[in-house]
DNA sequence: CTTTGTGAAGCTCTTCACAGCT
DNA sequence: AGCTGTGAAGAGCTTCACAAAG
């Protein structure tokens, strides 16, 4: 299939939204969408263009069918295994934290370079030492990666991930890691989006 | 200033790979730096000729010059005060990150509706109950605020923000914030980069 | 003679505007 | 009537290619 890719960012956001809306009414038009979605009706419509086999009604969109439709075109339906690399602050959080589940994912490891703390800490999730990294991924059949480690660590890290055959990554560390073979990344950092924020709230940009 | 937002996330990116770089080595050039900040020598060259007064020289450019004006070009030099929402897993985990300080930002207050929370947590930063946030904010001068609340609380939490005169917002939840007035807003959401990449992990894409 | 700086070309995404359904 | 669907126009960003500078 083939979508530009801020597209399919907007309907993956979409999907999101209309879980919570299908819950509170039946049809939504693309008017009512753009408003939530924070783009334009225009984009709303065209967006949703790329699925095929769906079309809208004289009412707009019924919420749970467009839900449905974004799930199954993008692959969202099957449940993914993914693994927490680095249990800091922000690894053990994400470790604990109650909405992947429901979210269509599983956390099937977690790792850390620290032995002691693999061992002591409490978790619901198997903990591992992070030399086991790509023997675990690859036995458990893990998709997807989140790495929670120092700038330093994230290279090393990322390259184990590879070797277990990870498929996507999404990077909280500051280093920005490439798409390696066919492995997506996502690089997000706290400090880069507060750093924009700073600069849009200066008075920066056109 | 104006710049396209584009070169202006980049840059802010470019940035904070320079602080890192800039203990190891005096200059970079634009074929260098293009593969640490993931992006190619033409980009980078045209985004640093934003900034002005700055020029490369035949080695390229000097780290610390680089760093320094992209941090004033930005107004990133000052320090600001901060505040998080939402005490859960991922607001603690943010209040306790010990990055905001050396990167030039301030925690300068928690908010929390649970008011048991706020009296019993233990934290370096002041905590208070939720209802106080505009007013602390303003009394504060509190220019950024971190949203880690729930999906049903976040436009309840970002209004009270707003009304305290904040600049700023960065939203985990899964809303999506719209700009308000001068109020600038970087929606990021875990489940909607995972489903990102496991889109693209499974074929999709241009 | 290498590396930057920058108008121009090219490309991708968004917006427009109207035809087509219901 | 009202809303969607979509080619065409427009805008913005990236890449190109070469002039300029050290």
């Amino acid at each position: 299939m083939i979508i530009p890719q801020p597209a399919l960012e907007r309907l993956c956001r979409m999907r999101i939204l209309l879980e919570e809306l299908k819950e509170k009414q039946i049809t939504v038009d693309s008017q009512e969408l753009a408003g939530l979605c924070g783009s334009s009706p225009d984009t709303v419509r065209k967006d949703i263009g790329y699925l095929k086999n769906f079309r809208g009604g004289k009412q707009g969109y019924v919420c749970s069918e467009l839900s449905d439709c974004i799930k199954t075109t993008f692959n969202l339906a099957k449940r993914r295994k993914a693994c927490v690399v680095g249990l800091g602050k922000l690894g053990s959080a994400i470790l604990e934290y109650p909405g992947f589940f429901p979210a269509g994912y599983e956390l099937a490891a977690g790792f850390d370079s620290d032995i002691n703390l693999v061992e002591l800490k409490k978790s619901g999730v198997p903990l591992f030492a992070s030399y086991e990294i790509s023997e675990k991924v690859r036995q458990l059949g893990i998709e997807l990666g989140i790495l929670a480690v120092p700038f330093e660590a994230a290279q090393k890290s990322f390259d184990r991930l590879a070797e277990g055959g990870i498929k996507g990554v999404l990077n909280f560390s500051s280093a920005i890691l490439k798409m390696a073979g066919n492995i997506y990344v996502r690089n997000i950092s706290f400090l880069h989006e507060f750093d924009i924020i700073s600069a849009l709230s200066a008075g920066i940009e056109i």
